[in-house]
DNA sequence: GATGAATGAGAATTCATTCAT
DNA sequence: GATGAATGAATTCTCATTCAT
């Protein structure tokens, strides 16, 4: 332990930051190693290679986030609701953890294909909170995955634009513009 | 020419079909050369090298496609109708030509962060006409990069879902559907 | 082509020298880039891999002896004769190339369990010689493959002792102690 | 100790087991001590490094083997007698212990070639058998180490060929059948 | 004596690029 | 313009050995 966080730990917190900083294609092992502080070799102790490594914090992380999501769900009744505690636990990921969120960001263009699939995804604790509501005669019938598509690109893009600059500021102050956004679109 | 088409746009098209299969970064200058029937030493001819390639290639379409864009607004009146016709514009691509919709917009690699700042972007054209729509009153006044990251999404996202299997079917028949749904959200 | 010698051959036959020099395990492909005159990732223009090289390397030399064999036995009548002809050929090789024998004696240790089954091997030859002989009468019948482990040892320990210095002296004018020892022990 | 044996012990039979199987050079000290339920740092209690191990083991066997075929040897009278008991005792070997038998006699590492030249090897226990045997005119004179080469070769050869499955069966009820050919093949 | 994480020196492999033909 | 062998610099991975616990 060089700084008193174990090894591992330290690994995968420094993978992520570089995963979003420069691509995860474009990170090696080396890169990886000297950030944690480690000797190449080292890793290959705690992951059976690059791939493992990659998928194994992919897959941990997500699926983290998702369990969380269903979490804020849970505590609340009705589906504007849920959909506002959503989008106010991503807006409080984005500005405490914003290379966790870009992290999961990624997952889309890797992971997605192969991540376990008795693993619950982000994706589908949206698909069920608006399935339910239309269950409920909260919000319009139509395609869940359309309506979910939707709730998660009126998120996910603002949160884009953030990464790349071209919107300033913390997500914390829009968790309600954005909420209404979706309920605008979604509501029957 | 192997086919009758000319080496140069078939090495184009096959690179555009491999960047978007396999990622830009996981093709190598020998599937290149393999997939357009050409020599690896050949590719050197028609560009610089590796980057050039990638770079050539992203600029020309993103550059035309916001071209197109910025055509099919000039031809509507109205901040619904230009906003209709976009949509349209894109879904046509994304059923014509799926291929160069994922390279232009869901695939991810460098070119994007770099882009010529003299050459508008697909994204520039959007911003414009939602920040009309707000000049002339026909939407309602905010941010118009979160009102332009929103239009996005909310194709964006159905393209991804698309792409992965969750949504079914074209996107033509979606058009006025998720027009609706960006006029919902942007809306006086 | 460094000497004139295509770079393919001069990689095998350095590949060989040093197989039968250092022991297959212990060359690496820094040895034989080096000794064949080329950089190591050339070599994988030739062969898929290390494995690749080594396994072509011992199925193409051990297919070819196994066809020089059955040539100088197809040429010769009554099982004596064909026995001496094959210890001939064996002693030739031994004393003109004593390092594509030393490599051929190798291959029990390593491709025998993999190698192609439909090629034939030099084991095969001596055996449908000797089961031929039982046939004739020529010689005493008893297992097949007992009668031809004897005559590949009486053959093989003697050649391995030279190897290892135990045995002084060229193989050819062995060959009819050889013969007669075979001789004595298959005869009926 | 894991089960009641000894760890040195147990180190030493898992050792041979996958030298046998994988090869001296493709088992690891990682290999070996997951083998022998040790970690892996657990072998430096009890040899300088890998090689020592091997050198060990080798040695220490191949020189009780020596002295075990010199014992039998001792025990008869006759040259005849002397070869057939060496025969059964290695018979015996390869019946009761083939993991042995192949890690003295087949399996290919460089402890071979560096033994202690104080020590005496089978090799020379038959050579001096047949060399006796010729003093005293019982077998036909000629190079010791020729047909000390060729009874080996008559009883290696078939043993290589049952550990590659060519033959079947025990070798003990081969036992005088191959004495018979060693005597056909010596025999004044 | 035992553990297993960590090291560090290779080893195998990949791949953009060059170059003789 | 085209070819594909060759280069050489990385890159991933392996593994004997050490060492703090």
């Amino acid at each position: 332990m060089r700084d008193g966080t174990p090894t591992r730990e330290r690994i995968e917190r420094k993978a992520m930051e570089l995963f979003v900083a420069k691509g995860v294609a474009e990170t090696t092992i080396r890169d990886l190693a000297t950030a944690a502080g480690v000797a190449e070799g080292a890793l290959y102790r705690h992951y059976q290679g690059r791939d493992a490594l990659i998928h194994a914090l992919f897959d941990r992380h997500y699926t983290a986030f998702a369990e969380r999501l269903r979490s804020v769900v849970r505590a609340e009744r009705g589906t504007r609701a849920k959909l506002r505690a959503m989008i106010a636990e991503c807006a409080k990921v984005f500005d405490t953890d914003p290379v966790l969120f870009q992290f999961l960001l990624l997952v889309q263009h890797h992971s997605m294909r192969r991540l376990d699939p008795d693993h619950i995804s982000p994706v589908d604790v949206v698909r069920t909170v608006v399935a339910e509501g239309m269950a409920a005669g909260e919000i319009a019938k139509r395609d869940p995955e359309l309506a979910a598509a939707w709730v998660m690109g009126l998120l996910l893009q603002p949160a884009t634009f953030r990464v790349y600059g071209r919107l300033k500021g913390r997500m914390l102050p829009l968790v309600d513009t954005l909420a209404d956004a979706c309920w605008r679109v979604l509501a029957a």
